[in-house]
RNA sequence: ACCCGGGUGGUGGAACUGGUAGACACGCAGGACUUAAAAUCCUGUUCGCAGUAAUGCGAGUGACGGUUCAAUUCCGUUCCCGGGUACCA
C-alpha cells in the first residue's frame, strides 16, 4: 500500500480532536501537580488578510516538534496560540472596503486556524486568545490603569501607587513645593504634577500630520516628506498623546538582559535601543552682543549680519519659566521627552556630551531645528533663513534627516555663545542632524572629533580647532580617546581617556553643568489616531484624565459607520458624539490601587435586550410551527448548531407580534428562511414593514431564500456570522448610549466629561498575552496569581528578529511592572528566546516583448526566456536576431517590413512563483493565470524551456511570491511540509523560500513507510511484534492508539 | 546614516576551539528494472585543464589586503543582500 498521507493525518486529526489530546490543565489549586511544567510560545501572528504563508510555520513547526518532545518527557507543556487581532492593515481595508474590521478580522481568524490545524499543530484552542476580543482587552485596559495609577520611585526604584506620592506631597512636599503649597495648588495644577510620574501619561507630542487627508501618519505612510497615498504633504503637529514611561525602567531593562538567554545580537541590539551613556550636561551662555571679529572676521559661509540683540532684549525674549515642573530635576523624572525643553534659568544652551574632555575643540553649537530657543535666539538678520529652513526640515521625518548625511544642512541663527572655560565665542546654528529626541536637543560640536560635526564645518566652512595634534589630519575627524590635548587649557598635556574625568569634575566643581546618565531611548508613544485598538479608559473632564473604574472594563470599541478621522485629526472615535461625550463625570475620583480592587468582579449581567411577548397564544403557535419545518430550515437550523458560534440562537420565537424563524437574543440578530412567495411584490411590502418594527425594536433581519440555504450553505452561514459580529457592536453601542448618555444632545460645557478618543498601539495587547494564555477564561482578574506562579516565565520563545526592540522591551517592561505591583511573581518574561530566521519570498518574472513603431497593434502577448533576455540586455544579441526569432513563433507580430524604425522594448514582470518550477514556467499555467490575461500568449524559448528570473524579496501579495503552505499540504501532506521546513537549514538562520526540493522529503517519507509497512499482510510494524488488522502509533501523550487497518489491499 | 545579521557548488546547506572545504539532501547526468512511462534501485556530480582510464595538475568559501606552518573560521578595508530605526505587525 502507498504512503497513504491524507488518510494517516485524517485520522490522527481526528482522534486528537475527539479525545481533547492536547487539551492543558492547570493544577487544582492546593494540590500539587504531578508533572513539571514546561511553557513553550510562539509569538502569535496578525491574521492578515492575505492568510497564512510559508514564513509563518517555520517557527511554528520548530515549536510543536519542541513541545511534543517536551510532553513524551513527561512535562505539562503549555504550547498556546492566538491571534494578534488589532492592527493598521484590517483599518485600512475597512476605509478601501467599508467591511468592518471585526468582520475581515474574524474571517481572517477563520482562515488561518483552518490553515493552521491542516498543518498538524498539537494546540490547546481551548486557549485561544484575540487581542481585539472585549474579553481579551479588558484586561488590557485594566494594565493600562494600573499603568496610570502607579509611579516609578526612584529610592526603591520600582513602581508604586500614585496614593503613596499624593501622601508624601500633602506630607512632606518636593524639591518644588512644600506641602502648604501643594495644598494650595488646584486639582487641575497638582493633576498636571502628578501626570509627570505616572507610568502611563499624557503628554504633547510630535506627530506626522497630513493636512489634506486630515489624519496622523506613522513613518512608514510617509515617502519623502509626502503621504504615501496620495502624495500629500506631511507635516509635523504636535498633539496629546499617551506614552509609557518606559525610560525608568531603562536600566533594570539592561540588567535583565544578564539573566535571560537570549543571542548576543539581540541582547546587543536591545542595548544599542536603550542607548544607556554616561557623560555630563552643560551650559554655555549666551552672548547677547558678540563681535564676530574677535573669531570669525572674514570667514566665508556667515552672513555678515551683526546681532542686533541687546542683553535685555535677548534675557526678555528668553523669558521665565513660569512652569516649575519644567525643570528637569530628577524628583520629577524624566522630562515628557518629545517636548523636551532644555532651559535653564534663561540663561544659556544646555547640551549634552559623552565626550567633556573635547569641551576644548568645541567650534559651534548645533541645536535641533525644534530646540525651543531656536526663535528666541535666532537674530533679525538671520530670520528669513532660518523660517525657510524649518519649513524645510518640518517636511522631513526623523529617518530620512538621519539618513542623508551626505546632504549637509543647516542655518546659521545668528546668536552666539561661550566656552564655560575660555569664553570663546561660539556661533550657534540649526541642522537636521541633530534630534530634539535625543539627550537636549543640543549639541557641541567638535569638528575635530567627530565625523558629522566635521563634515558639517567644512560644508559651511567653519573653523576647525585642532586638540588632538597629529591624530588629526585636516580630512577627516578622528574620535580617538588616545590622543593627548593640546590647545585644551587645563587639560593640556592629559590623554583624552583620563580627562574625561577631570573635565567632568571641573565641570561641576565651576557649576557649570553636572554628571548626566543619558538614554537614547525615549518614553513609548502609547496612543494613536486610529479606531481598531483598543479604547482607553479615561475620560477627561477640564482638563483632568479621570480613570474608569474597573468594574466599567471592558469599555468596548464603539460601533462607526465610517473610519475616517476626527476633526482636529483625532481618532475615528472623536466623530462619535454620543460616545465620546459622558454627562456629569464629577463625583469619579481616583481611587487608590489595592489588591482587592483588581479582584472587584466583572460587570457581569448580561443586558437583556428589548423585547417582549405579545400573548401566551403566540407561544403555543411556534411551538407547532417548530414541528413543521422546511428542508432549507431545517438544515441552516442544523448548521447552526453544528458552527459552535458560541451563541444561542432560538427557533420560531416570538417576537413583537412576529415568530422569527431563527434567532440571536443575545446579539438581537433575526435569520428569516423565505420561501418562493416572498419573491411577490405585495409580500415584499409586507416583510419591509415587519423589518421596520423590527428594527425599531432593536433587531437586524437578514433574509435568505431557501434556495440560497441549500445551496450556498457557507456563504449563507458566513453572511450570518458577519451579522452577529456587526449587530454585537452596534447593541453595545446602543447600550452605551442609553446607560451612560441620557441627554441627547448635552451641553458640551461645565461637568461634561469626554472621552480619550485615542486607541492604544499594537504592541498594547502583545505586551501581555503570555500571561493570558495561562489562565484565558478568567474574569476575575487577568491571570490568577496561583496560576502565573506555576506556569511562570515562558521557557522558549520563538519568533522573529523583526520584534527585537519593540514587542520584547515593551513586554519586558510590562513584566517587571506587574512583578512590582506583586501581580506576577517574575520579572523577565521569557527565559529563552530563538530567533527564527525571516523567509524570504522568492520572485519569479517573466519579460514581455514590445515593438514600437512598426508593430501590430493588437498582438498577442510575447514574451521572451530569461537568458535571452539577458543577452538583449547586454547588447550581446542583435536586433535582427531577435526579431527573426519573434518571426518565428508569431510572424504578425510586426507587420511592417521597415524594420530600420522598430523600436523594442522588454519588461520584467513578476509571475506566481506557485505556476514556475524552480526557474521553469509551466505555460499552460501560465495561460490561465489572471483570468487568462495571456491566454494566447506567444513564447520565444531557449532549449525548449521557458526560463524565467528571480530575485529575492519581501514576500507580499503584490509581487505574486507568497506560497501558500495549504497547497503543499494538499499535494504532499503535513508530515512531509513540516519535514521540509525543518530541512532548510537552521531555525535561526534567513533564507528564500523556494518550493522545489520538497519532492525529494516526500519521497524521504515514502521510503520510511515502506521500510515499516509490511506489503504481505498489510500491516504496519511496530516496535513490538508485527500485528496483521491494527497497525499504532505512539500518541503524542505516550499511550499507544490502535486502529483498525482499513487499508485497501 | 546608525544598530544587528548574512554572503561557501546548478540549489538548500555542512565543516563544533584555526587543521583533508563542499557532510546530508535537492537537482542534473548515466545505468538497472520495464514493451514503455511513472515509481524504485545503483553510479557519478565544485570548477578548469590534461588523460582511454585509474588519476594528475591548477583554482576555489562576495572582493582586496594582513596575521599564521595552516584561514570559510582571526584582524583590517570594501562591495552586495536581509532585518530594525520608535504610528506595519
Amino acid at each position: 500500500m502507498e504512503y497513504d498521507f491524507r488518510k494517516i493525518e485524517e485520522d490522527c486529526r481526528k482522534k486528537w480532536k475527539d479525545d481533547e489530546v492536547y487539551k492543558v490543565s492547570n493544577p487544582e489549586p492546593g494540590k500539587e501537580f504531578d508533572k513539571p511544567k514546561y511553557y513553550v510560545l510562539d509569538m502569535f501572528p496578525y491574521p492578515s488578510g492575505a492568510g497564512l504563508h510559508v514564513g509563518h510555520p517555520l517557527g511554528y513547526i520548530a515549536s510543536d516538534i519542541y513541545s511534543r518532545y517536551k510532553r513524551l518527557k513527561g512535562f505539562n507543556v503549555l504550547h498556546p496560540m492566538g491571534f494578534d487581532s488589532f492592527g493598521l492593515p484590517a483599518e485600512q481595508y475597512a476605509i478601501e472596503t467599508g467591511q468592518h474590521p471585526a468582520t475581515t478580522t474574524e474571517k481572517n481568524i477563520e482562515t488561518f486556524k483552518a490553515q493552521l490545524d491542516k498543518i498538524g499543530f498539537c494546540y490547546d484552542w481551548g486557549r485561544e486568545i484575540r487581542t481585539s476580543d472585549p474579553s481579551y482587552y479588558k484586561w488590557t485596559q485594566w494594565i493600562f490603569l494600573q499603568l496610570f495609577k502607579n509611579y516609578f520611585c526612584h529610592t526603591q526604584k520600582k513602581a508604586l501607587p500614585i496614593s503613596l506620592l499624593v501622601e508624601k506631597y500633602e506630607t512632606k512636599g518636593s524639591a518644588h513645593f512644600t506641602a502648604e503649597e501643594w495644598k494650595s495648588f488646584t486639582k487641575k495644577e497638582r493633576e498636571d504634577i502628578l501626570m509627570k510620574r505616572r507610568l502611563a501619561f499624557s503628554a504633547y507630542g510630535e506627530v506626522n500630520w497630513c493636512e489634506a487627508l486630515g489624519t496622523v501618519l506613522a513613518n512608514d505612510e510617509v515617502v519623502n516628506g509626502v503621504s504615501e497615498r496620495g502624495g500629500h504633504p506631511v507635516v509635523k503637529k504636535k498633539m496629546r498623546q499617551w506614552y509609557l514611561r518606559i525610560t525608568e525602567y531603562a536600566d533594570r531593562l539592561l540588567e535583565g538582559l544578564e539573566t535571560v538567554s537570549f543571542s548576543d545580537a539581540m541582547k546587543e541590539m536591545q542595548r544599542n535601543w536603550i542607548g544607556k551613556s554616561e557623560g555630563a550636561e552643560m551650559i554655555f551662555s549666551l552672548i547677547p552682543s558678540p563681535s564676530p571679529s574677535r573669531h570669525l572676521s572674514g570667514e566665508k559661509g556667515f552672513t555678515e549680519t551683526e546681532t542686533k540683540m541687546d542683553a535685555e532684549n535677548l534675557s526678555q525674549s528668553l523669558g521665565t519659566q513660569s512652569d516649575k515642573e519644567n525643570s528637569t530635576d530628577t524628583d520629577l523624572g524624566h522630562p515628557s521627552r518629545p517636548i523636551n525643553v532644555m532651559m535653564d534659568e534663561g540663561q544659556g544652551v544646555r547640551v549634552y556630551t559623552t565626550r567633556p574632555d573635547t569641551i576644548f575643540g568645541v567650534d559651534f553649537l548645533v541645536l535641533a531645528p525644534e530646540h525651543e530657543l531656536v526663535s528666541k535666539i535666532t537674530t533679525d538678520g538671520q530670520k528669513q533663513e532660518i523660517e525657510n529652513y524649518l519649513t524645510y526640515v518640518k517636511s522631513r521625518s526623523d529617518r530620512e534627516r538621519m539618513a542623508e548625511v551626505k546632504q549637509i544642512t543647516g542655518c546659521f541663527t545668528g546668536a552666539y555663545a561661550a566656552n564655560p572655560f575660555d569664553g570663546k565665542l561660539i556661533p550657534i546654528w540649526i541642522a537636521e542632524y541633530v534630534l530634539a529626541g535625543y539627550g537636549t536637543g543640543a549639541i557641541m560640536a567638535v569638528p575635530c572629533g567627530d565625523q558629522r560635526d566635521f563634515a558639517f564645518a567644512k560644508h559651511f566652512n567653519i573653523p576647525i580647532t585642532n586638540i588632538i595634534g597629529h591624530h588629526y589630519n585636516g580630512q577627516e575627524a578622528n574620535a580617538t580617546k588616545d590622543a593627548v590635548l593640546q590647545n585644551s587649557g587645563f587639560l593640556n598635556g592629559m590623554l583624552m581617556k583620563d580627562a574625561i574625568a577631570v573635565a567632568i569634575n571641573k565641570i561641576e566643581e565651576e557649576g557649570i553643568g553636572k554628571r548626566k546618565v543619558n538614554y537614547r531611548m525615549r518614553d513609548a508613544g502609547f496612543s494613536r489616531q486610529r479606531y481598531w485598538g483598543e479604547p482607553f479608559p479615561i475620560i477627561w473632564s477640564d482638563g483632568i484624565a479621570l480613570p474608569l473604574d474597573a468594574e466599567e472594563l471592558p469599555l468596548e470599541l464603539p460601533f462607526v459607520e465610517k473610519y475616517g478621522p476626527g476633526p482636529e485629526g483625532e481618532g475615528p472615535l472623536a466623530n462619535i458624539k454620543e460616545w465620546t461625550l459622558i454627562p456629569s463625570p464629577s463625583p469619579r475620583v481616583e481611587k487608590g490601587v489595592s489588591k482587592n480592587e483588581a479582584e472587584i468582579e466583572a460587570k457581569g449581567a448580561a443586558l437583556v435586550p428589548k423585547y417582549k411577548v405579545r400573548s401566551p397564544m403566540q407561544y403555543e403557535l411556534a411551538k407547532g410551527m417548530r414541528k413543521e419545518y422546511t428542508e432549507a430550515e431545517n438544515l441552516l437550523w442544523q448548521q447552526l448548531r453544528d458552527q459552535k458560534l458560541n451563541v444561542k440562537f432560538r427557533r420560531q420565537h416570538p417576537i413583537e407580534c412576529y415568530i422569527a424563524d431563527f434567532i440571536c437574543l443575545d446579539h438581537a440578530l433575526i435569520v428569516e428562511a423565505d420561501g418562493g412567495y416572498h419573491e411577490s411584490e405585495e409580500q415584499k411590502k409586507y416583510d419591509e414593514e415587519r423589518n421596520r418594527i423590527l428594527n425599531e425594536v432593536g433587531f437586524t433581519v437578514i433574509r435568505f431564500t431557501n434556495y440560497e440555504i441549500l445551496n450556498d450553505t457557507q456563504s449563507v452561514l458566513s453572511k450570518i456570522k458577519e451579522a452577529l459580529q456587526i449587530s454585537r457592536i452596534r447593541r453595545n453601542n446602543e447600550n452605551t448610549k442609553s446607560s451612560e448618555f441620557s441627554h441627547p444632545s448635552p451641553p458640551a460645557d461645565e461637568g461634561m466629561g469626554v472621552r480619550e478618543t485615542s486607541t492604544m498601539p499594537g504592541y498594547a495587547g502583545s505586551s501581555w498575552y503570555f500571561l493570558r494564555y495561562m489562565d484565558p477564561k478568567n474574569t476575575e482578574t487577568f491571570c490568577d496569581r496561583n496560576v502565573s506562579d506555576y506556569w511562570n516565565q515562558v521557557d522558549v520563545y520563538i519568533g522573529g528578529t523583526e520584534h527585537a526592540v519593540g514587542h520584547l522591551l515593551y513586554s519586558r517592561m510590562w513584566a517587571k511592572v506587574l512583578y512590582d505591583l506583586n501581580l506576577i511573581g517574575f520579572d523577565e518574561p521569557f527565559k529563552k528566546l530563538v530567533n527564527q530566521g525571516m523567509i524570504q519570498g522568492s520572485s519569479r518574472f517573466v519579460y514581455r516583448i514590445s515593438v514600437l513603431n512598426v508593430g501590430n497593434d493588437k498582438p498577442s502577448p510575447m514574451f521572451v526566456s530569461f537568458n535571452i533576455y539577458k543577452e538583449w540586455l547586454e547588447n550581446k544579441l542583435s536586433m535582427r536576431n531577435l526579431l527573426d526569432r519573434i518571426f518565428s513563433v508569431d510572424d504578425v507580430f510586426v507587420t511592417s517590413m521597415n524594420l530600420e524604425s522598430a523600436e523594442i522594448m522588454i519588461n520584467q514582470i513578476h509571475v506566481d512563483v506557485n505556476i514556475v518550477d524552480g526557474v521553469e514556467l509551466n505555460i499552460e499555467a501560465f495561460k490561465k493565470w489572471k483570468n487568462g490575461e495571456f491566454l494566447d500568449a506567444k513564447f520565444i524559448l531557449e532549449d525548449g524551456k521557458y526560463i524565467c528570473g528571480s530575485e529575492t524579496e519581501k514576500m507580499s501579495k503584490s509581487k505574486y511570491n507568497t506560497v501558500n503552505p495549504d497547497d503543499l499540504v494538499n499535494k504532499y501532506g503535513a508530515d512531509t511540509f513540516r519535514m521540509y521546513e525543518m530541512f532548510l537549514g537552521p531555525v535561526e538562520q534567513s533564507k528564500p523560500w523556494d518550493t522545489k526540493g520538497i519532492e525529494g522529503v516526500h519521497r524521504f517519507l515514502r521510503k520510511l513507510w515502506r521500510l515499516f509497512y509490511d506489503e504481505h499482510k498489510g500491516a504496519i510494524w511496530t516496535t513490538s511484534a508485527p500485528r496483521n488488522d491494527h497497525y499504532k502509533f505512539p500518541s503524542p501523550l505516550g499511550e499507544v492508539a490502535q486502529r483498525a487497518d482499513e487499508g485497501e489491499r
